[in-house]
DNA sequence: ATGGTTGGGGTCCAA
């Protein structure tokens, strides 16, 4: 069987339901994680997703911030997150469809001064990094294939960005996080999906500003949201998709959402 | 070097 896995940083699932629920009508992955829905659990929009079809939810919201949820049409077991940094954020979540481990995360965005000393929201960032780098090389992380999917809020490649040179020095695309997230990478020796389709020289973006007029034309992206799978699951790999065309949807996230298609082992 | 937009909750914070 394939099985089809999308990840989009949806910026409040309550607003943008009609946005997903058409996202799932057009494009009918298997499973959808979401990060952001800003929505506690007693109010996410569960009737909407359960009518598409959608009948496996597990969801972990907040008030106001973060937020992380999983959709699936096809079974779903919930497993035990993680709280990473010990604050209680919802910025992880994880279930087991078709005995794969599916990890959805969102990295805390990291502030815009790229200084622990002077910017605790930084030093935050790098600290959860090193905590997911240090819960998947060590024991207690599950084993067995894995994917692990989010909105990392880094974008590590010289392509990943509209302008490397002039990002350097910009919170997603300093050479400290991409250190950190590529120790991230290492530390179950993940494959990036996108980069395994995609040359190293192509630009890829899935994430541009609102704070742009015209963001298709200007054309300023970053590629902060992820695809990751375990070397054991590189065989599988069949298929990946940008949705770019989200983007300019109405009222639309500032996120575009990103599949991966697995094939029959 | 600056300002630009969006969302949530409530008159400001995070992205």
């Amino acid at each position: 069987m394939t099985l089809t896995i999308a990840t989009w940083n949806i910026n409040s699932v309550r607003l943008r339901e009609p946005t997903v629920l058409r996202f799932l009508a057009e494009h009918g992955p298997d499973v959808l994680c979401l990060q952001e829905t800003k929505s506690p659990d007693a109010v996410f929009p569960h009737d909407g997703f359960e009518g598409a079809g959608y009948v496996h939810r597990v969801v972990r919201g907040e008030k106001g911030y973060n937020g992380v949820a999983i959709l699936s049409r096809v079974p779903m077991l919930p497993v035990a997150h993680h709280d990473f940094c010990g604050r209680g954020d919802c910025r992880h979540i994880a279930a087991q469809v078709d005995g794969i481990t599916v990890h959805n995360f969102y990295v805390p965005a990291g502030g815009d001064v790229p200084d622990r000393e002077k910017n605790e929201k930084f030093g935050h960032k790098l600290d959860f990094l090193a905590e997911m780098r240090d819960w998947f090389g060590g024991g207690d992380a599950p084993a067995g294939p894995s994917i692990l999917v989010g909105d990392l809020n880094i974008a590590p490649q010289e392509h990943d960005v509209w302008s490397h040179k002039q990002l350097l020095k910009v919170v997603s695309h300093t050479p400290i996080e991409v250190e950190a997230l590529e120790a991230v990478r290492a530390s179950r020796d993940w494959v990036d999906v996108a980069r395994h389709f995609i040359p190293l020289e192509e630009k890829a973006y899935s994430w541009w500003s609102y704070r742009s007029k015209d963001w298709s034309a200007a054309d300023k992206g970053r590629r902060l949201d992820h695809i990751w799978v375990t070397p054991d699951l590189r065989e599988r790999l069949s298929g990946y998709d940008m949705h770019r065309d989200v983007r300019g949807w109405e009222k639309p996230s500032d996120h575009a959402p990103v599949v991966v298609t697995l094939g029959t082992t």
